[in-house]
DNA sequence: CCAATATGCTTAAACGATTAACCAGATCGC
DNA sequence: GCGATCTGGTTAATCGTTTAAGCATATTGG
């Protein structure tokens, strides 16, 4: 019995039911005038024999194809992994799939990733901007997914908060003397955190700024100097800063507390454990989606870039300030 | 002037030269017979207007969507981002698109993913299994990149090779004690790489194997019974090792020397360096989609697994064996 | 009891690209 | 000079779904 005949589209099922395609159709979309009975009877035979619409012809008839667009500047970056999560199990939710690009880390790459996706025919596109990059005019929808200081953001995570609360923490531990590290001084993430921990700082505590594309401070010479807080824009740097101290003899958090940014999975890896900020993924997804989804339908567009709060995750890398003096020199041998 | 026409599809601009929307699709993909002529007349003007084909259209006649899928257990898996961009510029490269689903770690949720794909019109798809779960039956080709031990693998990188590199470099620099370190033994990936490093080990060095779900070993006493050479099937785990060994004073590699496994950005963020076992992402990218592809167009059917072989980096957190006996107890103040 | 409305379904026309089949005019072989 | 072939196109059908419009039959209001 060849029972499973490839082809199963509406006009098969309406064959064997005797009925009309739109028929078959409406039945299945719950849209029309259908009886009752024969909406049954349509479901169950199409249930049977594994019907399921079509997506070409869908889409070239609605003009939507249901699928988002996700633009990242460079997947290997280690924060893409949780934020596809969140964006991925979002749009799943809205019954929206999910089209990656790479945009290589170029402004124009970025340009072509979002062609090719334009092209594509996705309904609407998130970008992750490389460097702030002016968005080309497109035709369908595109949801910036920046920091608050880019201009061309629609929703991001507040990353001078962020900066904000990891000083605050630190502050509130006690430590008057701080070092901020950051490793690519023209990104606007990280200045954007920097920022926020030196507007926390300011006025309260001492700090100095540190921007480390490739050498790294000698951290037992800056605790010397009274430093006893390590600020820093990611994990990774965060984890070679509480490396290099102990390697160097310098207890964490005793005698040095470092903060790390976005929980990374090495987070908890390595030891000691890290401090660390963390955005709201999950929040900033729906955000995202929802932004996307209501400007797909004409529905409303949110006009301001909104701004999605971080929060802090105390682990073993931050403790409070030594209470013999900061200044005090340790065993010179 | 209205120039641009929201509408650039081939009518509009068969109407415009006056010719038919045969012709124009024939000279925009070269087939048929059109004079040199049109064709130059035809391609100028679609480049002109902006014209690229629509998806849904060609999609609904030539029944292929252009978009593979890839299925991954858990996007937040440090591996996964190196391998979706190795996948995602070859496919590139092929014409592909990728739409990525996450399994959400169950094999229940593996096949829907598989399921929704399929629904959305993709040519083909990529799964990285979760627990070796067997595939259903699809109706689009399917390649399971997973470990040499799985039975439904299709193309996957040599773990087990992989594990014997990392042993026979510690055993070249003299090392004869070893740790095998794991997380999860239900993993086949883990399970192939320990047996790969028992394979290299036996008969020449002494080894103990130790799955530590949440328990991690005392290095400091593991290493006081002669244990020299921890290797790990991962560079969290091995991140985690040598962390919690400087911390107890051991010194690596001095002491003790630390293998990790696929090249995360962590490796050269932590100090000391981590030695690794990288897979070769862009050679396991370049396999599955070719394979897909001759699939896709049922040329040729490769019938059996090819494996991809790993290679090492080798950085600072691996040397030779301390000349004095490693036996010898170390400072006990 | 008849017009108005509701119900349940069918017909047919899209959506945009591809492609087999056809056709007129030019060219060629012999 | 005439059938055969080649050239450069056109016509029309098709992919699978959606949806406006149409058309019976049944139901209701007054």
């Amino acid at each position: 019995m060849k029972n499973q005949k490839q082809i199963k589209n509406q006009k098969q099922i309406a064959r064997e039911l005797g009925i009309s395609v739109a028929t078959v159709s409406n039945a299945l979309r719950g849209k029309g005038r259908v009886s009752a009975s024969v909406i049954k009877l349509v479901t169950s035979r199409a249930e049977q024999v594994g019907y399921f619409p079509s997506a070409a012809g869908r889409a070239l008839k609605t003009g939507r194809s249901n699928i988002l667009g996700l633009v990242v500047p460079d997947i290997t970056n280690a924060v893409f992994p949780k934020f596809a999560q969140g964006v991925e199990a979002e749009a799943d939710k809205c019954g929206y799939g999910i089209l990656i690009a790479d945009s290589r880390g170029t402004q124009a790459g970025q340009n072509s990733a979002i062609r090719q996706l334009i092209q594509r025919g996705v309904d609407g596109i998130i970008v992750l901007p490389q460097r702030c990059t002016a968005p080309e005019v497109t035709s369908v929808p595109c949801a910036f997914a920046s920091t608050p200081g880019d201009i061309n953001n629609t929703v991001a995570a507040n990353h001078i908060q962020g900066g904000q609360i990891a000083a605050r923490a630190l502050l509130d531990l006690g430590h008057r003397n701080f070092l901020l590290l950051g490793n690519d001084s023209e990104s606007q993430v990280q200045k954007d955190r920097i920022q926020g921990m030196m507007e926390a700082l300011e006025g309260i505590a001492q700090f100095e700024v540190c921007w480390t594309p490739d050498v790294f401070p000698d951290l037992v010479e800056k605790n010397k100097t009274g430093v006893t807080a390590i600020l820093t824009v990611s994990d990774l740097l965060a984890l070679r800063a509480v490396t290099q101290a102990e390697r160097a003899g310098l207890k964490c958090p005793q005698e040095i507390s470092v903060m790390g940014f976005d929980d990374l999975p090495l987070a908890t890896a390595v030891r000691p454990t890290l401090s660390t900020i963390v955005p709201n993924t999950t929040e900033l997804s729906k955000r995202l989606v929802a932004y996307l989804s209501a400007a797909i339908h004409r529905d409303v567009i949110l006009p301001k870039p909104s701004l999605v709060d971080m929060s802090i995750i105390l682990r073993e890398s931050t403790g409070p300030v030594a209470t013999h003096s900061p200044h005090s020199t340790r065993r010179l041998k």
